[in-house]
DNA sequence: TTTAGTTGTATAGAGCAATAGACAAATATT
DNA sequence: AATATTTGTCTATTGCTCTATACAACTAAA
């Protein structure tokens, strides 16, 4: 058995359900190989131990996993994993989603969910370099990796120059397709702005998350080769399936 | 009044006690000045409307932020933000702890938990070049900004080329310093990874945070002119006090 | 076939979480 | 001084969480 005495202390009393802080510990540790990487979970029995809980709570957490679809459970058999590992996904000066998910994954699409045209708000008109108010064209984005959720994204664009980019984007669902109809035939990331949170309930049902989940929230400014802003997104990851490498070549 | 009737949902029976759904919006609202912008909360009763429970569990939240220093309550008067800001922290080819934060807080501490000399993980040594086994120093470090807890972190370097690096460290008190002894005089971020958990008991105790926090963890390569690594350090970042600047000058 | 090991189901009790209503205490406003 | 606003305390009730115990159902191995 690789599992050996790992202590993995829970929290009560906290606000947060026990079987819940388990099943989290539980999703992050086959997400990073330390548990269950033979493919198959220690029996409950020996993870009720390991959490100082007993057998039926650490059921419960087993049961939130398998309706995520991360564990599957066959009664007489044992608990085994059904999805591990966490994609990576690269920011750089050529930060491109589908570029940089290639290697990883065998099936990615993305998805237009909206698209608006709207006056900028200061945040938008700053980051944009426009005056505010100013119109800007809004894009809702959902992208996939293997039929699984990865990212939801907003972004922005000036609305004068980049008119009939969304049409342009339903067509090739590619940021980088569409910039080209523009005369852009490349652009480089300028600034990433990375925090966390809780996921909102927005996030749970984009992304398919269960209560509880956090999100990776990247705050990118991408720029044209003569480095003005051409597009201000926002961007939630599922923290459980994907990681952010920053690769910062001198 | 600034808070209009923004509806911010809370999903029960999700494992995640109500009260601590919106302390947690609550915090990060505040940390974005989406709340509480004038240093004053909303009264309680408006609140548990927003929020669609009873007055009593938003007053759970808020006891629990007053708990963790967040919030200030007066009896008869109002409940009062205590203080606000998030960092940002930069990762930067150039990245180091001290400059980056240089003009965002007033004090700065770096203190040295603990350190040892250990033979490398195949994680450790891999991100070293080393041979799995090799003598390598760990350095557990905590920093800390205005009084607070930023981040906790653990380096790890080469034992026989830096040997004594933890003496000079506890006498500087930065990384940059002490490499300078090693005749190293400049250094460079090679890679960083980023991602983000809910955080353990240890983060809990050690970064001062209540249970159900998120910590984002940037595990980081940095090396000599030269491009040969020189150190290995995870870093363990309080998500509610901190986010992370990636500048991607190309 | 028997046995051991594992997951699934059921029941009961103790403690926490959330709601509801009422009122006290302090402050600010009229 | 009187009133309105706001936070603090108390009691009671309901439902969820966690524990404990027992046993059923299924699988694999002796």
């Amino acid at each position: 058995m690789i599992d050996a005495g790992l202590k993995s202390p829970v929290t009560r009393k906290s606000g947060v359900a026990l079987w819940r802080q388990i099943a989290d510990q539980m999703r992050q540790a086959i997400g990073t190989g330390v548990l269950g990487a033979d493919g198959r979970l220690p029996p409950e029995i020996a993870l009720s131990e390991r959490f100082g809980v007993n057998r039926h709570t650490v059921r419960s957490a087993i049961a939130a996993l398998v309706q995520e679809g991360v564990l599957r459970a066959e009664q007489g058999r044992g608990t085994f994993v059904e999805s591990r590992k966490r994609l990576s996904y690269p920011i750089s000066a050529r930060t491109r989603f589908s570029t940089g998910l290639r290697d990883q994954t065998r099936d990615r699409r993305s998805t237009l969910l909206a698209d608006m045209v709207e006056p900028a708000s200061s945040r938008v008109a700053e980051a944009l370099k426009l005056t505010a108010g100013a119109d800007v064209i809004r894009l809702e984005t959902l992208s996939e990796a293997d039929g699984r959720p990865v990212s939801r994204a907003t972004s922005w664009f000036e609305a004068q120059r980049f008119a009939g980019f969304a049409k342009a984007y339903a067509k090739t669902s590619s940021i980088t397709a569409s910039f080209k109809q523009f005369g852009i035939d490349d652009y480089f990331r300028h600034s990433t702005l990375v925090s966390a949170r809780h996921a909102d309930a927005a996030d749970l049902a984009d992304l398919k998350l269960s209560p509880g989940a956090i999100v990776l929230v990247a705050v990118a400014i991408n720029v044209d080769p003569e480095g003005k802003p051409i597009q201000f997104a926002e961007t939630r990851f599922a923290a459980d399936r994907v990681e952010l490498t920053v690769s910062t070549e001198a």
